[in-house]
DNA sequence: GTACGATTCAAACGCTTGTTTGACCGCTCT
DNA sequence: AGAGCGGTCAAACAAGCGTTTGAATCGTAC
């Protein structure tokens, strides 16, 4: 499943990204994950600890880059004379977007993020919002000084909305097939642009 | 967990509707849901021959009542003389919510929902699309009549972006907390209200 | 070459899983 | 009264789980 030059830690960590997506994290096991990493049983506890920290790490490894890119994105969106709407979306959108195009397991990735937002285990809610709560406050800010008549409750909401509409689309889990012809890579730019083009419209209502 | 008045079948669909709810169809045990419905753990297979089939079961008890609300209430917007985008979107979105009010664990359900998307089981997701495909397709015609410069792919994204956004905000995944003095059921309703003013500006972006 | 820490390995640990079994209960019908 | 039956029950089943162990192996520094 993972080429060899690939250290133990990256093998598992890819194969447990996979198999996280495609199964849940309870219904992995590290049996399945050793398997396809190629890796002995034990290796799991040997370099995790547990497997509550294995899937600490499959999320750091991919949030700790998919944020520092949205912020930078952010920022160089914000230091334009008159920072425009989508710019900002496109900010938090197309990083997002850059990682389920990820060749080395992106896309599972997008799908196991989906998965954390509908476990409700308090363990990994308080990981998550402790490591990377600043991030969304950011942006939250600077949606507000873009939309100034907007009232926070509304704000938070349609960003609310917007995180919802991203997981989901990204995470492919609903009609939407690729058709034939077009890449895979082309199918996420379009769905980049097209939710981009919603969320801007719905931001700016009223 | 249930009152005793009720059968054991529905003493089991819905503790299994909380406990898969909270800890994931893998997550929770066939031990945990029938220690919390008080029934004996073989009664599951006995009433419902295994677990898969027990987890269907749980979907289509809410499923076949919201979508017949959703298909009733889509009729009642298109037998007016111009249907109006807002009603149609309201159909889609209301049952939804009013089941997320329901007593008896609509709220649970939607989160059940919300992990079913999550869960790319194939066999899980063949039964979906099997038995309620075609009422996304009702919706889909509606909106194409209501939005007819709309090219189908443009459309067929922005539906997907709303059932995400409903979803994820229906499950409240987010970091939308009910203030304090807000009642759940306010709260829900606000929360629907929102979420057409957002998506109407969305859907008639360009 | 040999000693040593880091890594891998097969095997086993105790426990939980979904499912099955066969006895037993409470009811209705003749 | 007793046969039949849908339902419940405690107990057991094999299989799979996360984790631990202690020995084998590796690469490197002396």
């Amino acid at each position: 499943m993972n080429a060899p030059h690939f250290s133990t830690k990256e093998r598992i960590l890819g194969a447990a990204e996979t198999l996280f997506a495609r199964h849940g994290f309870a219904g992995a096991s590290l049996r399945q994950v050793t398997a396809a990493a190629n890796v002995n049983l034990a290796a799991v506890n040997y370099h995790f600890g547990s497997k509550d920290n294995l899937i600490e790490e499959v999320f750091r490894r991919r949030l700790d880059e998919l944020n520092a890119r949205r912020l930078d994105a952010l920022n160089a969106a914000l230091t334009a004379d008159s920072p425009r709407l989508e710019d900002v979306l496109g900010a938090f959108i197309r990083p997002a977007l850059e990682l389920s195009l990820d060749e080395t397991g992106g896309h599972a990735f997008m799908r196991v993020l989906a998965r954390a937002y509908a476990e409700h285990d308090e363990r990994l809610r308080k990981f998550l919002s402790d490591n990377y709560g600043h991030v969304l406050r950011d942006f939250a800010a600077a949606f507000g000084r873009l939309l100034p008549h907007l009232d926070k409750e509304e704000l938070y909401w349609r960003l609310d909305f917007i995180t919802g509409a991203l997981t989901h689309s990204m995470a492919d889990f609903g009609p939407m097939k690729r058709r034939g012809q077009v890449t895979e890579e082309a199918h996420r730019e379009r769905a980049a642009a097209h939710l981009i083009r919603f969320a801007v419209a719905g931001l700016m209502a009223d």
